[in-house]
DNA sequence: CAAAATGTTGAGTTTATACTCAACATTTGT
DNA sequence: ACAAATGTTGAGTATAAACTCAACATTTTG
């Protein structure tokens, strides 16, 4: 059930039909750097080359960085605050289920 | 308003009445590398050590945590789902106040 | 005031991150 | 079949992160 950054990159690439050439293109990487990547014998990018990655595939990027570790400059600035984190990590110790999650941004909307 | 992670470190350091030394010796750095995060001279060490300095310094983590701009492994793993992901970008785009954090904070637990 | 404690500085080290380059292997289209 | 496209591999590089070590300066205290 755990799917590799590699994996899941290398699928949703073949499922747009796009070459590792044209992706790394695209992106402003090598192609040999995505070969590696989609068979994991190097670790995911930087987020923000993650963040790259799937704009030129046009998925969300939450699909790629919740699977690689990483966390962009925008999210690190939300966890800038103190409240935040305890927030975060009462979530942990909960173990939120997704719809508990979604349900959190139902609340979270209608805060105002 | 905006405090350096160095200075705040300071601060706290000198209420509870700790040398740099003292600190050191209990975080397991050199001392020297104490100085130098006080003064600024070097950015934040790693999250693991600020959790480190933090329980040494019997403060909350987050305190230094939010002021470091560096994210601990627990909140990776926490993050390590599209859906907090999701929740968070949103939570950005609000820039949420304290209250706001805080009243999150409670829907959460009444959620179970 | 001297010595012990504390703090600062410059220079270096180690390890990890984030890739590139060149060569070769495999697959695909005609 | 054969060439163009696509994918893989090994080796290397450049930069940053996370510190240490040794020397010296400053402050504190008996």
């Amino acid at each position: 059930m755990n799917e590799t950054f590699g994996k899941l990159l290398k699928e949703i690439r073949h499922e747009k039909n796009i070459s590792q050439r044209e992706l790394a293109l695209s992106v402003g990487v090598d192609y040999s750097y995505i070969s590696k990547i989609e068979n994991d014998r190097l670790p995911p990018p930087a987020a923000e080359t993650i963040i790259k990655i799937a704009d030129s595939l046009k998925v969300p990027p939450e699909i790629l960085l919740a699977n690689s570790g990483k966390v962009s400059n925008d999210l690190k600035d939300v966890i800038s605050n103190p409240e935040a984190i305890r927030f975060l990590n009462t979530v942990k110790q909960m173990n939120l289920s997704n719809a508990e999650w979604q349900s959190l941004q139902q609340q979270l909307k209608s805060l105002r």
